[in-house]
DNA sequence: AACTCGGGGTA
DNA sequence: TACCCAGAGTT
């Protein structure tokens, strides 16, 4: 190994060792806690994940709390986190560890590889962190920081890529301390080797970053933009309940399978394409949801526009125009257990994904404003 | 290799 | 706005 890539090691290691943060998963040494929070850090940023740890593990204090949990209530501590199948995939895997490990994490990299929702980088983020084991842990954090101090030019959003990268984060961990090395390299991408703006001057390594030395810190890594999410428009229903589900709404959980599955949401469906023109009349667009919801058995009628919301998924932007409607035909009753009524109490029970979230809170808001 | 899967912070 | 974030699963 060359001199810049001990130097990378050896100072990089001293850095962390002054300056790891103080996070929740790191008060104690539990597979279970690097697990969990490995989980929930895909995709998503530290002081979001924070709070959602926090609770979780409240509620969800082991592998077999979790195994044994009902789904609904693990859903629902994962409710606003987004990526909703990383919370079955948890307790899939959680149930597989209970059954066939006894609860314990196995120290394995094929066995923890195998389990539901943990791909290379996770796998390798637990054998390191939780087992110190001398395996790479690659993210978009570390594809970053290799990138600038080697001054690497490969698409980091090419799949080729992190192999490269992974033979590379393998090489720099020093022997016996995998864990702190691997968290370092993530902890020097989250506070120095920052995306848009790196703080190259308090860099433990900046002496022998090959990108800064280059002047091309700004422009690495090198990663082919995502193409733009696609608008739709939807037209959605919040239904004032009467008699018995007076001060109610009706709600629907969406399938097993796909976007925000097994979650609930308001009933709503996509605009019908009117030659070209994206946007309807209002009674067009009143007609086409009460004319969409008769044809899932749900009979009612819009009484008028309520309010507009828009929502951005990573490759989908919905724009939701939602319409007051009350029920018309309460006697042929809502087929199947899909959709439900639903006061600020159940509320508490079921997990809507944000947006609806939202809508719903706005709506009780108003509901006890104006009587 | 390309697409699907949330939500929010930040410049 | 645009980009990014401690990515994985499916096709």
């Amino acid at each position: 190994m060359n001199e810049q890539k001990r130097y990378f090691s050896r100072e990089l290691l001293s850095w962390y060792r002054a300056n790891r943060r103080d996070l929740p998963w790191r008060r104690h040494s539990n597979p279970y806690y690097t697990w969990v929070s490995e989980i929930m850090l895909q995709q998503t940023r530290v002081e979001t994940v924070k709070p959602y740890f926090e609770r979780f593990i409240a509620l969800f204090p082991t592998v077999e709390a979790l195994a044994e949990a009902p789904e609904e209530e693990v859903l629902k501590a994962w409710e606003g986190l987004g990526y909703y199948s990383r919370a079955r995939n948890l307790q899939a895997a959680a149930r597989e560890v209970k059954a066939q490990y006894g609860g314990s994490i196995p120290d394995d990299k094929a066995k923890v590889s195998a389990l539901k929702g943990i791909g290379p980088y996770t796998a390798g983020a637990i054998m390191s962190i939780a087992f110190n084991r001398p395996e790479p842990a690659v993210d978009g954090n570390v594809m970053r920081v290799l990138s600038r101090y080697f001054r690497l030019h490969d698409d980091i959003a090419k799949a080729g890529t992190r192999a490269h990268m992974e033979h590379l984060a393998q090489e720099l961990i020093p022997e016996g301390c995998a864990s702190e090395f691997n968290q370092a390299l993530m902890e020097l991408g989250a506070l120095v080797c920052m995306p848009k703006s790196p703080a190259c001057l308090p860099c433990p390594v900046m002496e022998h970053c090959a990108g800064r030395i280059a002047g091309e810190e700004l422009m690495l890594p090198v990663k082919t933009k995502a193409k733009p999410p696609k608008p739709e428009l939807r037209y959605a229903a919040i239904v004032e309940g009467a008699g018995e589900h007076a001060g109610k709404v009706l709600v629907r959980q969406r399938p097993d399978t796909g976007l925000l599955a097994r979650m609930w949401e308001l009933p709503h469906l996509l605009a019908p394409k009117t030659g070209g023109l994206l946007d309807l009349r209002e009674e067009e667009a009143m007609e086409a949801l009460r004319h969409g919801m008769q044809s899932e058995g749900v009979r009612l009628k819009p009484i008028g526009h309520w309010t507009d919301a828009e929502h951005t998924f990573s490759h989908i932007h919905w724009q939701m125009r939602v319409y007051r409607c009350v029920i018309e035909d309460t006697s042929s009753g809502i087929a199947g257990g899909k959709y439900a009524w639903i006061g600020p109490e159940e509320m508490e029970r079921l997990a809507f994904p944000n947006l609806f979230l939202r809508l719903l809170h706005a709506y009780f808001a108003e509901r006890r404003q104006n009587g």
